[in-house]
DNA sequence: GCACACCGAATGAACGTTCAATAGACAGAA
DNA sequence: TTCTGTCTATTGAACGTTCATTCGGTGTGC
C-alpha cells in the first residue's frame, strides 16, 4: 500500500471529478491542473502522459471499491447473506461515489480498457468471483461459467446504481433487497 | 421513415466503425471523411457539428436495433417464449454488429446521453417495456418498477454480448439459453 | 441562371507536452 | 554555524500539433 503524495492524490481526485462532469475529452490537462491547485507541468512530474494518468486513475478507483466492500464483510455468514451484503454494499458505494461509477463505466467502454493488464481488468470482479467459486463448491449455484456469472453480477450492480443516480428510479432499502433477490434467483439453482 | 442520402449514410456508417476502433476522441472528422469517401466539408452539409453527428448516429443505431428485433417476432407465443426470443435475438444482433454495441455503450456512458430527449433515451428499452407491462398484467412478473426491470434486462443483454465479443467467454446456443433462463428467473415470480 | 450537393485548402482555437528557471530540503565540508 | 552542491518538487509560458469548422469555388440537374 503505497503512500500517495498529496499533490498526486489531488490530481487523481480532480481528474475523477472533472471526467464525471465533462467526460474524457472535455477535460484538458490545464483544467485538471487548475482544479487540483497545481501547475500544468506538475502533473507530468507524477504521470507520463494523460493516458497514463487515466490508467493510474483506474487502478486507484479499483482499490477504493475493493476496500469499501471488504470493510463490510463479517465472518459466519451463509452464502446468501454474503451475496446480499456484497451486492448491496457495492451498489451503495457506487451511489455514494458517483464519480467513481461514471469513470469506471466510461473507462471500461473505451479503448483504454483493453490496454490494461488482464489481471487488473479482472480485479473488479475478483471478490465476486471468489464468492462464486465457493457457491459452486457447495452446489448452490447454477452450472454457468463463473467468469460470465461474475461479470453479469457486476454489471447488474453498476446498472442499478446508475439508474438511481440518474434519478430514473429511486432505490431505497426495499428496492435493494428486491434487486439482490432478483440477481440471487438468477444465479442459484432453483 | 426517412430515406437517408447515400453519402449521409456512408458518413454515419464510417463514424460508427471508426468510433469502435478508436473511440470518441480518436476519430477526427477528417478521418470520418476519408473513410466515407467524402470531403470534410460535406459532413457539414448533413450535420451541424461533430456533436450532432454523434447524436444522430445514436438515433440511427437505435432504429437498426429495433428493426432487427421486430423482424424475429411471431404471433401466438407465450410470455416466456416471447422473452427468450427477444433476449436472444437482441443479444445476437449486438454480436453481429459489434460496432453498434460499442458505440451505444460508449454513448450512454458519456456526457452526450443525458443531452438527448428523454423519449429517445427510452426507446432503447421500449419494446422490452411493452413486454414487461404485459407480464405484469398477467401477474407473471415480480412487482418491481418496470422501468428498473427493463433497464436491468437490457443491461444484461449488452453485457453478455460484450463478454462474448471480448473473447472472455464463448457464447453458443447453450449459453444463450442459460442466460435467458437466468434473467427470466430473475424477473418472474417464483 | 438558380439551387443544391460537394470539394478541400485554409483558419484559428484548443490542447498535450516540454523546458528553462526557481525554490526548498538536506547532507557534508569548512 | 555557514557555505556549497545536489536532488527533488514545482512553476507557467511557450511550442508544435491536431482538429473542428469555414468558405470560396466547382459541377450538375432543372
Amino acid at each position: 500500500m503505497e503512500i500517495i503524495a498529496e499533490k498526486k492524490k489531488a490530481i487523481l481526485e480532480s481528474t475523477l471529478k472533472l471526467i464525471k462532469e465533462n467526460g474524457f475529452h472535455g477535460t484538458p490537462m490545464s483544467m485538471v491542473a487548475k482544479r487540483a491547485g497545481v501547475a500544468a507541468g506538475t502533473i507530468y512530474h507524477y504521470f507520463d502522459s494523460k493516458d497514463t494518468l487515466i490508467m493510474d486513475l483506474f487502478a486507484y478507483t479499483q482499490q477504493q471499491v475493493q476496500e469499501a466492500v471488504h470493510k463490510d464483510l463479517r465472518e459466519g455468514m451463509d452464502l446468501k447473506e454474503n451475496f446480499f451484503l456484497r451486492w448491496i454494499s457495492r451498489c451503495q458505494f457506487y451511489i455514494q461515489h458517483p464519480d467513481v461509477l461514471f469513470f469506471i463505466e466510461q473507462f471500461v467502454s473505451s479503448p483504454y480498457y483493453p490496454r490494461c493488464p488482464a489481471d487488473q481488468n479482472d480485479r473488479i470482479q475478483n471478490d465476486i468471483k471468489e464468492f462464486i467459486l465457493l457457491g459452486h463448491q457447495h452446489g448452490i449455484l447454477r452450472e454457468v461459467d463463473h467468469k460470465l456469472m461474475s461479470i453479469m453480477i457486476h454489471s447488474s450492480i453498476m446498472t442499478a446504481a446508475r439508474v438511481h443516480l440518474d434519478g430514473r428510479v429511486q432505490l431505497g432499502d426495499k428496492e435493494f433487497q428486491q434487486l439482490a433477490q432478483m440477481i440471487w434467483d438468477s444465479i442459484r439453482k432453483l
